[in-house]
DNA sequence: CCCCAGGAGAGTC
DNA sequence: GACTCTCATGGG
């Protein structure tokens, strides 16, 4: 993969990199279609993907950040290779492999999952972009104005009514529950340093955090990839697609046994096997 | 009217 | 540890 890297740009050549396979992956809420492309928010930062061919073309406020924010470092080459010896994974991963594992915000990633739960994608994007209307940071680049994710600080102040009227609903209560403790006592950073398990009963000790959130936080912000998100679609595939005999029902289970599967590249084999079960 | 959405918390045993 | 019930909202 080739990618050229100028002030406030990014090139990038390649079939592991495709802006709708990013895009629609579900990993990520704070996008829409602009123009002949679409504009992504991440953080404080904004980003113009364009995609033509197998050529992808980004305007951004931060070419550094987005590209550690693209993980364009990992080699999607050698991760896919590997992957391939499940014969389960050879159609997702043709279907899916522009995807990349996106290196998000930990604050963001961790609302942005905590509202995710018993809800779907579309209603999720409007709650989401309703809480950065009213909280973030008005900014502008490019003459296009967007607003930021709101820091700790407005979130914890901004109090569960706030977070009732964007329309999160019975969430309201985790959601400022959370927000005052990451504020005040609660260190997202912190956890980096800890080992998957110790790290997962940190994230979970806050509200509205169970075992899939947890996971979809440490795979999406913290780079983990031992770990295997099981919603309500990846429990359909497991029953359809992976498990062979003696099926469980159970998602604790069923995430148990894919990442003892999958091992170190569990997160991107959930990736590629969502996808493309919701895409088809 | 029904069912579902990238589930989690609280209660019970 | 296990079930089970409920939760606000919008779309099909």
């Amino acid at each position: 993969m080739e990618v050229l890297k100028t002030k406030n740009r990014l090139k990038i050549k390649g079939e592991y990199f495709s802006v709708k396979d990013i895009l629609f992956s579900g990993q990520v809420f704070r996008f829409r279609p602009y123009e002949d492309g679409f504009l992504l928010a991440a953080g404080r930062q904004l980003a113009f993907l364009r995609q033509k061919g197998d050529a992808a073309d980004i305007e951004c406020t931060d070419e550094e950040y987005f590209y550690r924010y693209f993980d364009l470092d990992t080699d999607y080459e050698r991760v896919t290779k590997s992957l391939y010896r499940f014969p389960a994974l050879r159609p997702t991963i043709d279907f899916g492999k522009g995807i990349r594992i996106l290196r998000q915000e930990k604050l963001e990633a961790l609302f942005s999952f905590i509202i995710s739960a018993f809800n779907n994608i579309k209603r999720i994007q409007k709650i989401i972009g309703r809480i950065c209307e009213g909280l973030g940071d008005e900014l502008k680049f490019n003459g296009i104005s967007y607003h930021a994710f709101p820091d700790i600080k407005r979130l914890a102040e901004a109090g569960e009514e706030f977070f009732r009227r964007a329309g999160v609903g019975y969430r309201a209560k985790y959601i400022a529950e959370t927000a005052e403790k990451a504020f005040s006592g609660f260190d997202l950073e912190a956890i980096s340093g800890l080992p998957t398990q110790d790290a997962r009963k940190r994230l979970m000790s806050l509200m509205g955090v169970g075992d899939k959130v947890c996971d979809c936080v440490l795979l999406f912000a913290y780079g983990r990839q031992d770990v295997f998100p099981v919603d309500t679609w990846m429990e359909k595939v497991y029953i359809q697609d992976l498990c062979s005999q003696d099926c469980c029902r159970d998602r604790k289970e069923i995430s148990r046994r894919c990442v003892q599967m999958f091992g170190e590249l569990s997160g991107y084999a959930q990736q590629y096997l969502f996808y493309y079960k919701r895409m088809s």
